[in-house]
DNA sequence: CAACCTACTCGTACGCTGTACGATCCCGAA
DNA sequence: TTCGGGATCGTACAGCGTACGAGTAGGTTG
């Protein structure tokens, strides 16, 4: 009560990290088609123009909005063994897409990445490199498990929450237009139409199935890549900084 | 010569095809970002109203052109065993996908899929039950598979071009920034500054290394699935339509 | 206290976007 | 020749990112 301002306190000082919070905020809520300069300054209670004093440009906004995505993924833990870590780093990394759906089709073309996305690559390059991996090796397994991790967070964003009965509408439009359209697509008809929509589609669990296959196949890569430089120098140092 | 057309046909007549042909090439000539309706126009040697005629909106036009990209896939051969028609349909697709670079972060979000993305995705599926998988065993390889490949896809859109010097250079920016930034990250530095930057870094055979570690984890799903469905019924028919 | 500077805010305006509307034109059928 | 319907396109409008510059608040210095 000591302070003169208005009781209701209609505007807290803006800055970058405000900014970007509620970026952020209003992309998960309305989409990001519909984050706009002038509609991300009034949640703010703010004049449009005032946003440019705290980020240069919006493309340099969504940069940074990005980078908070990154930063919101969890480290490979360092104290179980390789496979586990990377497992939860994977299964991580799949909730914090599946939470931000607005950021995958952004990723696409950036060329800058921030220190989020950066310590998080050398987090996982670390780890593996920790597990044995040799440097072919590592590359190889980081270049699999991120194309699979990304690949299937795309494809989750693609079809709207409920596959299954999804699917079934789309196909029902479609019959709209061409009555015997479904005839000609007869496995879709048996997969999707069939098996999907009596089991279900779980992706959590198809995520983790295809995850664990691969970690399977690295495995064995592994083995082979720790046989052939057994006499080679070991990784720079076990984590942390070296130099 | 028997037409009464003036001899420098200075505009043929619209139709959707020509919009959709002339959509994708300027979006492969000069990015998707430059897509617009009067510059479309202007290439058709047309006004930008005129378009409207032929594609209800930009949305569907967006659409129509990313259907133009899956026909341009390949479906699986029929003539070879399931893993070598399986390898080429995922060449393919990054090929085409590394050719369209404009189309992966429009992928994103979108719902209403094109025949062209229909009959691949049957001819696809149509290719694993055919080799014995399970309706089940079908779905996860179906899955993973795609989820690697356009995964893939997008990796490769991210990383302009050359991957080795393209980082070195985001990394030295970054160090104009902080000079101590890269010790923070031994590992990008060993790898990625190292190892890629003498060795090289190529798409084509890193995408095959991951494609061949699924496939060969399929391989082994497919006989646990033939295994225990022995007993089952046959997929509907072979190959073709069924019905 | 006054003068000043710096950091921040924001009203206005411009060029560009997608597209609604309606006038115009072309061309085959009657 | 007349008609009608599809195709074309000029104009206009709302909404976008943002350049510009005027205004303001708060701390530092004389």
């Amino acid at each position: 009560m000591s302070r003169p301002e208005p009781v209701t306190e209609p505007r807290a000082r803006l800055s970058k990290e405000r900014v970007l919070r509620a970026a952020v905020a209003l992309a998960v809520r309305d989409g990001i088609e519909s984050l706009t300069m002038r509609k991300l300054a009034d949640e703010l209670g703010a004049g449009a123009m005032s946003l440019y004093h705290h980020v240069p440009n919006k493309e340099q906004l969504l940069d940074g909005m990005i980078d908070i995505v990154f930063s919101e993924i969890e480290s490979p833990p360092t104290d179980v063994d390789w496979k586990t870590a990377m497992r939860k780093r994977a299964v991580s990394t799949r909730e914090t897409l599946a939470r931000h759906r607005w950021a995958i089709g952004l990723m696409e073309g950036r060329t800058t990445h921030g220190p989020g996305n950066l310590s998080l690559h050398n987090a996982v390059l670390g780890c593996l490199r920790a597990a044995g991996f040799s440097l072919e090796a590592t590359v190889h397994a980081y270049s699999v498990l991120d194309a699979y991790i990304y690949g299937f967070a795309l494809q989750e964003s693609d079809m709207s929450s409920e596959n299954a009965e999804d699917f079934a509408a789309e196909a029902q439009r479609q019959m709209h237009e061409y009555e015997a359209v479904l005839a000609e697509y007869p496995y879709l008809v048996e997969v999707v139409g069939g098996y999907v929509a009596e089991s279900g589609y779980d992706y959590a669990t198809e995520f983790l199935f295809g995850l664990d296959l691969i970690l399977d196949g690295l495995d064995r890569l592994r083995d082979a890549s720790e046989r052939k430089h057994l006499t080679a120098r070991p990784p720079p140092e076990p984590r942390g900084l070296s130099k």
